[in-house]
DNA sequence: GTCCAGGCATGCA
DNA sequence: TGCATGCATGGA
């Protein structure tokens, strides 16, 4: 990869398998908007992008040196060669085709807060309206950071609100976990950056912890949220695709089952 | 009107 | 430990 700084502009040349539309609008976040140009703009880490590939190159608009060293250079996972990890993942026969179909997935490496918040959200949930739920949420409650696009707001300024207030917003049922989360990670109870630091196995329990936080939201945010490329989230999709695994996973998904999953989700949405 | 969505907590065996 | 049930909301 190449980084060009062309004035306000950074300028990525040769990134490898990085797809916009299947990374940015694919369920893993929520808060990516396509403008009318085919590009993306979004916030994440309290930070405004704007991002569009031409001519093989990826355009980051209005940023700096800073930024893309701070945020994006690891949100977007540029250090890893996802190319080996597809053709490793191609091993297995089942997903060689739908790695092919839909090459340029990507893990985005989510702030861990807004990573569990939007998966608590989203259980038993479209995409569409979980998009919804967020995008008020964030609107009502969030730093305006350019015109019309917010900050995700902090566990602090969550834990100020009550049940009903979260409820306002369209959670439904999901209010009150929402309302007990942000209290319990604004006042010390739960330790996210502390989570990040175990060992999948122990973090996964720790997560299991709080109300409202099951196996398949905890996965999502381990993979999503605390860089955990081993987690595997099985939802209704997922559990289609597990039929045709009757055996468990295939070797050659281990140590990236996270990755695997991306493509075996999107491959299911589309076509199961 | 019914069914479903990137599920979970609860109660009961 | 495993299974059935209720849960908020909105789009198909």
């Amino acid at each position: 990869m190449f980084i060009k700084y062309v004035e306000n502009d950074i300028v990525l040349q040769g990134v490898k398998c990085l797809d916009l539309d299947l990374t940015l609008d694919c369920g893993q976040a929520f808060r990516w908007e396509k403008q009318s140009d085919g590009s993306y703009s979004g916030v994440a880490m309290g930070v405004f992008l704007n991002i569009k590939k031409e001519n093989g190159d990826f355009i980051l608009k209005n940023t700096t040196k800073e930024n893309f060293e701070k945020v994006w250079r690891n949100y977007f996972d540029l250090d890893k060669d996802y190319e080996e990890i597809c053709n490793t993942l191609k091993q297995d026969e089942l997903i060689a085709s739908t790695v092919d179909r839909y090459y340029g997935i990507r893990i985005l490496n989510q702030d861990s807060w807004e990573a569990l918040c939007s998966f608590v959200i989203s259980q038993q949930n479209n995409i569409k309206r979980i998009k919804g739920i967020i995008k008020r949420l964030c609107e009502t409650y969030g730093d305006m950071v350019e015109d019309g696009f917010y900050t995700f707001p902090s566990a602090e300024r969550l834990s100020a609100l009550t049940v009903g207030d979260f409820e306002a917003l369209g959670t439904g049922y999901r209010g009150k976990y929402l309302e007990k989360l942000s209290k319990a990670v604004a006042n010390g109870e739960i330790d996210l950056e502390k989570i990040k630091s175990l060992p999948l196995e122990d973090a996964r329990q720790e997560l299991l912890k709080i109300f409202g936080v099951g196996i398949k939201v905890a996965n999502c945010a381990l993979l999503f949220g605390f860089g955990f490329y081993s987690a595997f989230p099985v939802d209704v999709w997922m559990k289609r695709v597990m039929e045709y695994y009757p055996d468990g996973l295939p070797k050659c998904f281990e140590g990236i089952e996270g990755i695997a999953q991306q493509y075996l989700f999107h491959w299911a949405r589309n076509n199961l």
